[in-house]
DNA sequence: AGAATGACGTATG
DNA sequence: GCATACGCCATTC
Protein backbone atom coordinates (compact mmCIF):
# COMPACT_ATOMS: atom_id res chain seq x y z
CA UNK A 1 0.00 0.00 0.00
CA UNK A 2 1.60 3.43 -1.36
CA UNK A 3 2.34 5.72 1.33
CA UNK A 4 1.75 9.58 1.82
CA UNK A 5 5.17 10.28 -0.03
CA UNK A 6 4.00 7.64 -2.88
CA UNK A 7 0.67 9.64 -3.42
CA UNK A 8 2.78 12.76 -3.16
CA UNK A 9 5.12 11.48 -6.29
CA UNK A 10 1.66 10.75 -8.16
CA UNK A 11 0.61 14.17 -8.03
CA UNK A 12 3.62 15.66 -8.64
CA UNK A 13 4.43 13.55 -11.75
CA UNK A 14 1.24 14.67 -13.23
CA UNK A 15 2.28 17.91 -13.68
CA UNK A 16 3.15 18.38 -17.37
CA UNK A 17 5.89 20.27 -18.49
CA UNK A 18 6.15 23.85 -18.39
CA UNK A 19 3.50 24.17 -15.75
CA UNK A 20 4.41 24.27 -11.92
CA UNK A 21 2.30 23.47 -8.26
CA UNK A 22 2.61 24.39 -5.07
CA UNK A 23 2.89 22.24 -1.75
CA UNK A 24 -0.29 23.56 -0.82
CA UNK A 25 -2.16 22.70 -3.68
CA UNK A 26 -0.47 18.82 -3.74
CA UNK A 27 -1.94 19.21 -0.20
CA UNK A 28 -5.12 20.12 -1.02
CA UNK A 29 -5.43 17.60 -4.10
CA UNK A 30 -5.03 14.95 -1.49
CA UNK A 31 -7.38 15.84 0.71
CA UNK A 32 -5.10 17.24 3.43
CA UNK A 33 -5.23 21.04 2.96
CA UNK A 34 -3.28 21.65 5.92
CA UNK A 35 -0.58 18.92 5.24
CA UNK A 36 1.67 21.08 2.82
CA UNK A 37 4.69 20.51 4.52
CA UNK A 38 4.74 17.14 4.49
CA UNK A 39 4.24 17.18 0.66
CA UNK A 40 7.94 19.08 0.79
CA UNK A 41 8.57 16.24 3.35
CA UNK A 42 7.87 13.50 0.82
CA UNK A 43 9.80 15.13 -1.86
CA UNK A 44 12.61 15.24 0.36
CA UNK A 45 12.69 11.81 1.43
CA UNK A 46 11.83 10.93 -2.68
CA UNK A 47 11.90 7.18 -3.13
CA UNK A 48 11.17 7.76 -6.90
CA UNK A 49 14.24 10.04 -8.30
CA UNK A 50 13.42 11.45 -11.89
CA UNK A 51 10.01 10.58 -12.04
CA UNK A 52 9.42 13.12 -9.49
CA UNK A 53 10.23 16.24 -11.00
CA UNK A 54 10.53 18.60 -7.96
CA UNK A 55 11.69 21.10 -9.33
CA UNK A 56 8.49 21.81 -10.70
CA UNK A 57 6.99 22.10 -6.97
CA UNK A 58 7.53 25.40 -5.94
CA UNK A 59 6.57 27.88 -2.77
CA UNK A 60 2.49 29.22 -3.03
CA UNK A 61 4.66 32.78 -3.17
CA UNK A 62 6.67 31.30 -6.89
CA UNK A 63 10.08 31.02 -5.02
CA UNK A 64 11.63 27.52 -5.84
CA UNK A 65 13.58 26.45 -3.04
CA UNK A 66 17.01 26.70 -3.62
CA UNK A 67 19.05 24.50 -1.36
CA UNK A 68 17.12 21.70 -1.68
CA UNK A 69 17.02 21.46 -5.39
CA UNK A 70 18.43 18.17 -6.80
CA UNK A 71 21.06 20.39 -8.71
CA UNK A 72 20.85 23.79 -8.06
CA UNK A 73 19.19 26.90 -7.42
CA UNK A 74 20.11 27.87 -11.08
CA UNK A 75 19.70 24.23 -12.66
CA UNK A 76 15.89 24.22 -10.83
CA UNK A 77 15.22 27.90 -12.40
CA UNK A 78 16.77 27.47 -15.47
CA UNK A 79 15.03 24.06 -15.84
CA UNK A 80 11.69 25.55 -15.42
CA UNK A 81 13.10 28.14 -17.96
CA UNK A 82 13.91 25.41 -20.34
CA UNK A 83 10.07 23.73 -20.54
CA UNK A 84 8.42 27.03 -20.74
CA UNK A 85 7.86 28.34 -17.05
CA UNK A 86 7.78 32.05 -17.58
CA UNK A 87 9.68 33.84 -14.53
CA UNK A 88 8.53 37.38 -13.00
CA UNK A 89 11.97 37.51 -10.80
CA UNK A 90 14.88 35.12 -10.71
CA UNK A 91 13.65 33.02 -7.76
CA UNK A 92 9.70 33.71 -8.89
CA UNK A 93 7.82 31.60 -10.93
CA UNK A 94 5.01 33.08 -12.80
CA UNK A 95 2.02 31.30 -11.39
CA UNK A 96 -0.52 33.17 -12.96
CA UNK A 97 0.49 31.89 -16.56
CA UNK A 98 2.28 28.30 -15.11
CA UNK A 99 0.59 27.27 -12.32
CA UNK A 100 -0.82 23.85 -12.69
CA UNK A 101 -4.74 24.28 -12.15
CA UNK A 102 -6.14 21.07 -12.61
CA UNK A 103 -9.55 20.44 -11.91
CA UNK A 104 -8.73 18.32 -8.94
CA UNK A 105 -7.76 21.26 -7.24
CA UNK A 106 -10.63 21.74 -5.01
CA UNK A 107 -11.42 24.83 -3.70
CA UNK A 108 -11.08 25.54 -0.11
CA UNK A 109 -11.57 28.27 2.23
CA UNK A 110 -8.19 30.06 2.57
CA UNK A 111 -8.87 30.28 5.91
CA UNK A 112 -8.80 27.26 6.95
CA UNK A 113 -9.11 27.41 10.31
CA UNK A 114 -12.33 29.39 9.78
CA UNK A 115 -13.59 26.34 8.04
CA UNK A 116 -12.73 24.39 10.91
CA UNK A 117 -14.32 26.29 13.52
CA UNK A 118 -17.49 25.86 11.08
CA UNK A 119 -17.13 22.59 11.59
CA UNK A 120 -16.34 21.21 15.01
CA UNK A 121 -16.32 24.37 17.12
C1' DA B 1 4.73 3.74 22.05
C1' DG B 2 6.11 8.40 22.54
C1' DA B 3 8.85 12.27 21.01
C1' DA B 4 10.99 14.71 17.43
C1' DT B 5 11.08 16.37 12.93
C1' DG B 6 10.01 18.11 8.36
C1' DA B 7 10.97 21.47 0.64
C1' DC B 8 4.63 25.13 4.04
C1' DG B 9 0.79 27.94 5.05
C1' DT B 10 -1.99 30.80 7.62
C1' DA B 11 -3.06 33.69 11.73
C1' DT B 12 -1.82 36.66 14.92
C1' DG B 13 1.45 40.12 17.51
C1' DG C 1 3.96 45.33 6.78
C1' DC C 2 7.33 42.32 8.96
C1' DA C 3 8.33 38.88 12.48
C1' DT C 4 7.01 35.22 15.17
C1' DA C 5 3.98 31.27 16.61
C1' DC C 6 1.39 27.47 15.75
C1' DG C 7 -0.89 23.80 13.34
C1' DC C 8 -0.73 20.00 9.84
C1' DC C 9 -0.12 14.50 9.19
C1' DA C 10 2.91 11.16 8.31
C1' DT C 11 7.49 9.12 8.85
C1' DT C 12 11.55 8.08 11.55
C1' DC C 13 14.43 7.55 15.80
Amino acid sequence: MPTFSERVFDIVKQIPEGKVSTYGQIARMMGSPRSARYVGWALRGNKEPVSTPCHRVIFKDGRICEGYAFGGPDVQRKLLEDEGVAFVDDMHVDMESCLWAPEADRLVPPSDIDWKKEMGL
